[in-house]
RNA sequence: GCCCCCGUAGCUCAAUGGAUAGAGCGCCGGACUUCUAAGCCGCGAUAUGCUUGUUCGAUUCAAGCCGGGGGCACCA
């Protein structure tokens, strides 16, 4: 649809330019501009008034510096010319500014249905990323404790950012890296020893940075820790190695439990930072970058080069104390990556209070691709998810998972559902700071749009369950404001997802189905599709399309698509 | 002090540098004997934090300021 408007208007200026009306003399300009044009169309804007638009005059004006208007109407009068055959155009109209408004003909328009029909659940898919391997990594929370209310933003979004991947054509896997070692772990499993004595009624000390929340009870009472003897701290300090694989293993399967029974999310790998130790990747790691001079020493610790690739300071792989860093761990898991798993590119969702890191990991994979570690040169893109504040009756409530303070994800889902949950986490942008109120979502469970979006699909599903026979659709005939809005709508789909491939802006997906449930509604309330027991083919059509499209948008949110409601 | 994000309607949020800045919630009003009222229609003279700049044109880009959040480890 979008290429047809774009060629007419190439033809056109390029009449204009064989028959020296066009006011520029140098064609190397002009074919610039025509560059120009074609990605101005690409992206063609429907209003709700019903015409197709975009602001080419001006953007004419601005290259040439000719008169927009005289050029647009030397343009619309060309598109329009009497000899053409075309029926694409009702009309095309000069508007004040200097925009053209290309009217498309409701012919061009069932041209669409008639595709959505014949797609159906293809619908929007292709290959604009085909042949890319792309690894998204998302959630990547700490196994230290449950996930919380906040995870849903990074999680709901990697999950569908890959969907979106799939159906623009590209591999793509999800992925959660597991920090299985380092402090934390010890950290926690001190803070199950110590639990475990104070829950048997001996006086321990519980220090503060240990992980103060229920579910450490609750962990020591999954571990069946009671089978054992009473004991000192300073005695089951013996028990700690094996306790904490114990303990690792259990709140990591319980995180997996959340991720796919409640968030419905299936992650292709688990990866594991430990095992990059195990397989000896980390030493590996290390000997090329001291080889390749990517390190020196300094104050008894290992240092990399960063700043030489961008970072703003040099960044310690080894401390003083012979332990490595979580740095390095990353940097071998990058070059896992992209040297042993041999994607080309990959996909990070950090939350806000890991920004700070985004240099030193694109440093990290700067130099190795430089040193020519890949095969070509990767793509890294990360994305930010801002806070998510939790508030109640108005104030904000400081979150913090070593103090125990916290709500989890599966809460809220259990208290919302997961397809309110869904369509709320991922309707506003990741870089805006969002609001959370768990006492406001219960409250406007009801009220949330997704409702409103199903409510559409449900109803479609209800009226076609009436039909008892599909009519045989020869000719589709829509005239009706409602019913052209609603069509126009739905032609857009596949630009949307093209759009969201380039910035990943998944939020765009619910803004647009809420609006097709909207144009729906209305032509709902104007339109009817079964009128004195007829069926009104080119109605039936016209909302089967509908369905399509809501559906095809729902499922890639991962939210239902009911029948009815 | 330096770095990142945000500031749009009463509230929560939209808007590739374009036309009269849009939705939802809330408030008020209206319509129904027919496909689901979780719906439709109407209702905001006075919503882009402030000041400059770039541009034919700025919510969008740049600079400065104000306000809010986050980050600046030989932690992860």
């Amino acid at each position: 649809m979008k290429s047809l408007v774009a060629t007419q208007l190439l033809e056109s200026i390029q009449r204009l330019h064989a028959q020296g009306m066009w006011p520029g003399t140098d064609w190397t300009a002009t074919e610039l501009l025509l560059a120009g044009l074609v990605e101005q169309i690409e992206t063609p804007d429907v209003k709700t008034h019903g015409d197709y638009s975009s602001p080419v005059a001006l953007r004419l004006a601005k290259v040439l510096r000719a008169s927009p208007l005289i050029l647009a109407k030397q343009i619309a009068e060309d598109v329009m010319r009497p000899s053409r055959s075309t029926q694409v155009f009702e009309k095309v109209e000069v508007a004040a500014p200097g925009f053209l408004n290309f009217f498309l003909t409701s012919g061009a328009l069932v041209t669409t249905v008639t595709e959505i029909l014949e797609q159906d659940k293809k619908y929007g898919s292709t290959d604009l990323f085909k042949g890319q391997k792309i690894l998204v990594e998302f959630i990547s929370a700490n196994p230290t404790g449950p996930l919380t209310f906040a995870n849903g933003r990074g999680g709901f979004t990697g999950d569908v950012l890959v969907n979106l991947l799939k159906v623009l054509g590209a591999k793509a896997q999800r992925e959660y890296y597991v920090n299985d070692r380092g402090v934390q772990i010890e950290t926690l499993a001190e803070s199950v020893i110590r639990r475990w004595l104070i829950d048997q009624g001996m006086k321990v000390d519980f220090p503060e940075n240990l992980y103060q929340g229920e579910y450490i009870s609750d962990l020591v009472k999954a571990l069946k820790l009671d089978t054992h003897t009473k004991t000192s701290v300073q005695e089951l300090t013996k028990l700690k190695a094996g306790l904490k694989t114990k303990a690792l293993k259990h709140m990591l399967k319980d995180i997996q439990r959340v991720i796919t029974d409640k968030m419905g999310i299936k992650f292709d790998e688990y990866f594991s930072e430990a095992s990059l130790y195990k397989t000896g990747e980390i030493q590996e790691m290390l000997s090329f970058l001291k080889e390749a001079e990517l390190v020196y020493e300094q104050d008894g610790a290992t240092w990399m080069r960063t700043t030489n690739f961008g970072d703003d300071k040099d960044r310690v792989l080894v401390k003083s104390d012979g332990e490595t860093t979580y740095f390095l761990s990353d940097v071998a898991y990058h070059w896992n990556k992209f040297h042993v798993r041999k994607y080309t590119w990959a996909i990070n969702l950090l939350g806000a209070d890991h920004h700070g890191y985004i240099g030193r990991l694109k440093a990290a994979v700067e130099a190795l691709s430089r040193a020519g570690q890949f095969k070509e040169k990767p793509r890294m893109d990360i994305l930010i998810m801002q806070m998510v504040r939790l508030m109640k009756n108005g104030e904000e409530v400081r979150m913090s998972k070593r103090k125990g303070q916290f709500i989890t994800i599966e809460e809220v889902i259990d208290e919302v559902g997961i397809d309110a949950v869904r369509f709320f986490f991922l309707m506003y942008a990741s870089n805006t700071h969002m609001d959370f109120d768990l006492q406001l979502a219960k409250e406007k469970n009801e009220k949330n749009p997704v409702y409103y979006v199903q409510y559409a699909h449900a109803r479609i599903s209800s009226i076609l369950k009436q039909i008892k026979k599909a009519p045989t659709v020869t000719q589709i005939d829509l005239h009706a404001e409602a019913e052209l809005a609603l069509a126009k709508h739905l032609l857009q789909y596949p630009d949307l997802l093209k759009q969201m491939g380039q910035d990943f802006g998944v939020h765009a997906l619910p803004q647009y189905s809420i609006e097709v449930a909207r144009l729906f509604h209305a032509f709902y309330a104007k339109c009817r599709v079964i009128e004195d027991e007829k069926v009104n083919p080119s109605r039936y059509a016209l909302i089967r399309a509908t369905q399509i499209v809501l559906r095809n948008a729902l499922s890639m949110m991962g939210i239902s698509a009911p029948k009815s409601m």
